[in-house]
DNA sequence: CGAACGACCTGCAGGC
DNA sequence: TGCCTGCAGGTCGTTC
């Protein structure tokens, strides 16, 4: 579901209001999550402090001071959202942690499908789940160049060749299909057959078309809500994702649908080579 | 090492 | 109205 623009977003959205505020409260409703949450989340995370609130890829970190140092790692799965609530707010369905702060505001980790992670870890930079993932995709360490030898190997179809975390993180599969479009590159390709001149244009739609979500509050399909409970706004600039059957924006023949990896690929097979 | 695929889980839309 | 199927923003673990 949040891929890393509605991650981004949510961390904007909570970050100002729980900065160097206390935890005073932790209720898990529900710890069957992808893995179970960390047991005894309560008496880990009461009485510390939030230093900093950052994102890796689609994890976001939450570095605690006090008597426990260390990190809440949240990953939102496919259906999660975090959403700032009053400690007497009505609980929803799928509400399945709360974490209440010093300020009062209360943190509500919500996910129907409970394929999210919370997890609270000493040692985040080499967790396995961290310490294999790929550059950011905003960073001066993703660029056309990289992407070009690191698919130098690699047969699988670009798209799944772009969406693999150990290549670059947090670029799933709406913008993994609409940076593709951008670029004029059909998402069946083979990765290791595309010349750096194309990778070139790739990296640049990549980070173009996630900065622009950035600021659009990301992409809500469904049920994605930024911190305040708000939607995303970039669905109006799709121009693939969910269009299949649809004509082509740019040359008005039909899109094509198919499946990559299990995951539904809709391109244009006259715009994109 | 890389590739393919099943697994996890709920909600919803569409067909009959 | 109800039942069934398939599909959905992710990614890990297993197998070959």
């Amino acid at each position: 579901m949040p891929e890393l623009p509605e991650v981004e977003t949510t961390l904007r959205g909570i970050e100002p209001h729980l900065l160097n505020t206390k935890v005073v409260a932790v209720e898990v409703r529900q710890a069957s999550l992808r893995w179970p949450v960390t047991d005894n989340l309560a008496n880990i995370l009461r009485d510390n402090y939030l230093k900093l609130l950052h994102r890796r890829a689609k994890y976001l970190l939450f570095d605690f001071i006090g008597d426990r140092t260390g990190t809440l790692i949240i990953h939102l799965g496919m259906s999660g959202s975090l959403r700032l609530a009053q400690p007497d707010d009505i609980f929803r369905k799928h509400d399945h942690v709360a974490i209440t702060f010093s300020n009062d505001w209360q943190l509500r980790f919500h996910d129907p499908r409970r394929f999210g992670t919370v997890q609270w870890l000493e040692d985040p930079e080499r967790h396995p789940l961290l310490c294999h993932l790929g550059p950011e995709p905003l960073s001066e360490a993703f660029d056309g160049d990289y992407l070009f030898k690191k698919s130098r190997s690699r047969k699988v179809p670009v798209k799944q060749f772009l969406m693999d975390n150990q290549v670059v993180v947090g670029v799933g599969n709406i913008y993994a299909s609409e940076a593709l479009f951008r670029s004029g590159i059909s998402p069946l390709r083979q990765a290791r057959e595309i010349a750096r001149r194309r990778y070139l244009r790739l990296a640049d739609e990549v980070k173009d078309i996630l900065a622009e979500a950035i600021e659009q509050g990301g992409t809500t399909l469904r049920d994605f809500v930024n911190g305040q409970g708000n939607p995303g706004y970039f669905k109006q600039s799709l121009q693939v994702y969910g269009k299949g059957a649809q004509p082509c924006r740019s040359c008005q023949r039909m899109l094509r649908e198919v499946r990559l990896g299990g995951r539904a690929t809709v391109y244009c097979s006259n715009c994109q080579r």
